[in-house]
DNA sequence: CGATTAATTGTGATCGTTCACAAAGAGGAG
DNA sequence: CTCCTCTTTGTGAACGATCACAATTAATCG
């Protein structure tokens, strides 16, 4: 295409690129004999350009090696093409995959995406919160267990579109999308009743912390729904590790009328509720049914697979970059709760 | 602290901050009956203010919420603050632990992590660097397999300091940060011959592919080392994923003899491989030992655990952060290449 | 042929910082 | 009192894009 025969992306000799600064818009429309505007215009496409002038134009920019600064773009219209996100720690497998489906979304509407590890603390949410305020992200998503509503008011202050992952509807201003844990839990419970099993206990953690208490209900739900008289008894609440999950279960399976099945709050417990069954004997899902939430990565490894209720994490984090869009295209209405169901995926343990 | 007692963080009524607008450094300066220049010298301390000033100054930017603006303060400066980071895909355990490393260090410093998923496809890992050159990132760090050197090109003429993770030091203005595979194997190697395993057969994916290459390097060298014979015999190739670790074990179980120790390329395979073990009815470790690499989540969850050599991902994201900041303040000579040793997890498997 | 319209492009201010200069005032020395 | 130094602060021009106006030209019409 060039004279010399040379790769397009090679600048030429003597060029600002060549000096090592990057050539800006006026440099463009300096070798094209046009204004910056047009130039301007000829990216971005807001007002029309004569045929003959855009072809120089691109010419020109192919020759330089320009690309458009979006730093200054970004000071101009205000708008940062970013969207900010902040989780507890990215080393937790469900944040990567938030983090992606939201990526799926953002990246095609040209948004560049920042993630803030907060670790859960406090101090460093609200940090995280400032520093994004700061580089103007044009979208906050928020993902945080012990998060207080005032502390997100900054950026509302700011006008910044704020979308909270998990927990329920509370504040104003502030989308929530979340997995529908409580449905989750539900279906588990009927998939076990509906294999025979017929007394299923639940292991879950510390009382009252996070979704797992929405899957304490959706089980009790269900159990209900189904005729099943509820026994107090066969909820147990432990830790949210594997050594919990195998006290809960065992604590379970020495009741005098032992369930038949469990229930665990995550794949890890359940994983640690296999580990009571080896002890003990038990085959499973003989002697004794299994399931988990959240489908990790090693549930697929364990053997028996571990039957479990996936998070649909990425779909969370496709909801969410969609919602943040659509509050940034305007038409979003009120504040709304995203309600995104899980899925039963079926192996060895149930 | 304000008179009217109302918490520090909310704007004055009729303030430019209530009304949506977001104050600028010259709001703070008129309030205060300072310039703009003086207001932005207290905030990063480049030259001296006065002590009585500097507190006027502070206390303006607390009444109106007051928050440099990152993007101009970027395009003035031409430093961004921000740091990206390309890599196939972030569900991939490896890379949120890289991430983690490199924010880790990065975030002491102020500077933001900007992640972009290429799928390993070469023409989204171009476009990636495009948009991260045009975001004036300060430093990318650029995690592929299948890269051409050249792709890397344009980041290095736009002054850009570069890491690539992984890979051999193969390119000028480029610096490398690996873990140390050869090595790794080396010592996997050593650890089985420690307990008396004699045979030790290595199971890795498609020839010449990535570090597994290196992996069986030092596997060999290792027992060169040792002064056991090579057997060529003992090596197979397969895919990468656990069906490939179940069909390489069952391979080498089926020679003539056998070996009484296998070597994984990676923890899914080896969790092939111990499926394998278990199809046969062989006890794991006295019949035969089975060691993977990379310290999966899931390697500790299988029983019997799996012996690994654990990826030092987050501290590979540490050195590289360390490498890029070390050549944004000038000081780190020519390009070099860093190598992070690997760490033996003991567990049940060997 | 002058006036009106449509198509195309340009001018100059502006976004919120930082930075090179320079200025103003206070205090001390000669 | 003048000159010099030191401390402290201000002025005005960038950085690189976009945008509200406005200007230029060619084409069309009565």
């Amino acid at each position: 295409m060039t004279p010399t025969g040379e790769t397009p992306a090679e600048p030429a000799p003597g060029s600002a690129a060549a000096r090592g600064q990057r050539p800006s818009i006026r440099g463009v429309a300096r070798l094209a004999g046009v204004s910056a505007t047009t130039v301007s215009h000829t990216l971005n496409g807001r007002r029309p350009v004569a045929e003959d002038t855009r072809r120089r134009v691109l010419e020109a920019i192919e020759q330089l090696g320009y690309r458009p600064n979006a730093l200054a773009r970004g000071l101009r219209t205000s708008r940062s093409q970013t969207i900010g996100l902040a989780i507890p720690d990215i080393t937790n497998p469900f944040y990567p995959a938030l983090a992606r489906g939201m990526q799926d979304v953002l990246g095609a509407a040209g948004y560049e995406q920042i993630i803030s590890n907060t670790d859960g603390d406090r101090r460093r949410e609200r940090a995280a919160i400032e520093r994004m305020i700061a580089r103007q992200v044009d979208g906050l998503a928020f993902a945080v267990f012990h998060t207080h509503a005032e502390d997100l008011a900054p950026a509302i202050e700011a006008g910044i579109p704020v979308v909270r992952l998990g927990g329920r509807l509370a504040q104003h201003g502030v989308d929530v999308v979340r997995s529908d844990d409580e449905g989750a839990a539900g279906e588990a419970a009927r998939h076990l009743l509906e294999w025979g099993y017929r007394r299923i206990g639940f292991v879950s953690g510390p009382p009252a912390e996070g979704p797992a208490a929405e899957r304490v209900a959706g089980y009790r739900a269900a159990l209900a729904a189904a005729g099943t008289p509820p026994d107090p008894r066969l909820i147990v609440h432990t830790d949210f590790d594997r050594a919990g999950g195998a006290r809960g279960a065992a604590a379970l399976l020495d009741l005098p009328d032992p369930p038949d099945a469990v229930l665990c709050a995550n794949d890890i417990m359940a994983i640690g509720a296999l580990d009571t069954a080896r002890a003990r004997g038990l085959r499973v899902p003989q002697d004794l049914a299994v399931m988990g939430f959240d489908d990790i990565e090693a549930a697929a490894m364990v053997v028996p697979g571990l039957t479990t209720m996936a998070n649909p994490a990425r779909e969370i984090g496709r909801a969410c970059a969609r919602r943040l869009l659509d509050r940034l295209s305007g038409g979003a209405g009120p504040s709304a709760e995203v309600v995104i169901p899980a899925r039963l995926v079926r192996r060895g343990s149930a």
